[in-house]
DNA sequence: GTCTATAAGGCGATAGAC
DNA sequence: GTCTATCGCCTTATAGAC
């Protein structure tokens, strides 16, 4: 049990989604997780190291995301709940970015370092398998359009900190689905 | 006629286009435009004055592409060139980013420094001019939807390392709007 | 106006006492 | 395993010769 190391990485996944990874620093990190900086080397001998940690911890958060939207009954209702559990967490997306594809498109900018692209095609590959079930044509090319939809959303309502852009297209975002998938019965 | 001062202010666009504003520093800036590094300083007081010049050469050249787009005959004309216009320079916003997008949301990161969010609102203003003027029903939304469209491909492409779904799903909003907006006579 | 040299401070990373 | 002290490098910014 490397407690002293989970902590770090809560804690350098906290620096970094506030300020992003090029502008976090281990002395921000040792000072978020109240340990002092040199002990930061004891667990990771670098920051590229510290980094992948965050990775691999955002990663286990979003497969929990996406199993919380597996555990509804019906395609539709999975997709929709994606669609609110994220709206649901608009201040914090629109203050500070996605936690998930703001990480995911800053880290493919420098070639040589980790990459967090699987944060992405996690919830594409999830998005078309529900998009499957319910015989949607295309359906890799409308999970495609829907995790633009929302990335897009969070992109612009970020920059122009308006929480209430991002939780109206998000709304719409989900009533469409509605209105196109379910079933007359 | 500020030659040296457009001269740097070309290079740090470029240098910003491919690393990102945080990772872009004075001496990238000054090999890119082949100057000592000294000699940015006669001409920018700080690295923040060069970002906010290159924020106002953004944005000139966002007015060229919008009246590119305006000098299309109709609405939904002008509306499908921005789409093909984006489309057309896919490979390079796929490698390094939207040349609006990426700046604008990377400024907002920074509280105190400079902002490009008028990218975003100059776009959104045009696109939702268009709408209105095809007597689309809540234009501004139907604006916000189509930006956050192109900037969600963009970003997700961008991570993926994939131009041809960012051209595929262009193509794909091009054809809706006009499947949409073409008035059948 | 232009350029060289360098200051001042923050960064990742290390050494070594405890 | 933990912590303090510090190295060496890079960055922004300045001083001052030309």
């Amino acid at each position: 049990m490397a407690k002293r190391g989970e902590q770090l990485v809560a804690a350098a996944s906290r620096v970094i989604h506030e300020r992003g990874a090029a502008a976090t620093t281990l002395a921000l990190v040792a000072a978020e997780a109240k340990v002092p900086l040199g002990n930061v080397y004891y667990y990771f001998k670098t920051k590229e190291e510290l980094v992948e940690a965050v990775v691999r911890a955002r990663t286990a958060e979003l497969e929990a995301f996406l199993a919380y939207g597996s555990s509804k009954a019906t395609p539709l209702e999975r997709l929709c709940a994606i669609v609110d559990a994220f709206r649901s967490r608009a201040d914090d997306m629109v203050r500070v970015g996605c936690p998930f594809g703001a990480l995911a498109s800053e880290l493919e900018k420098t070639e040589g370092g980790p990459s967090a692209r699987i944060l992405f095609s996690m919830q594409l590959d999830w998005m078309e398998g529900q998009l499957r079930e319910l015989r949607v044509p295309a359906a890799r090319a409308r999970a495609v359009e829907l995790l633009a939809a929302i990335q897009g959303a969070c992109l612009v309502a970020h920059a122009l900190h308006d929480a209430a852009l991002f939780k109206r297209r998000l709304g719409d975002l989900a009533r469409d689905l509605r209105r196109e998938l379910t079933t007359e019965s």
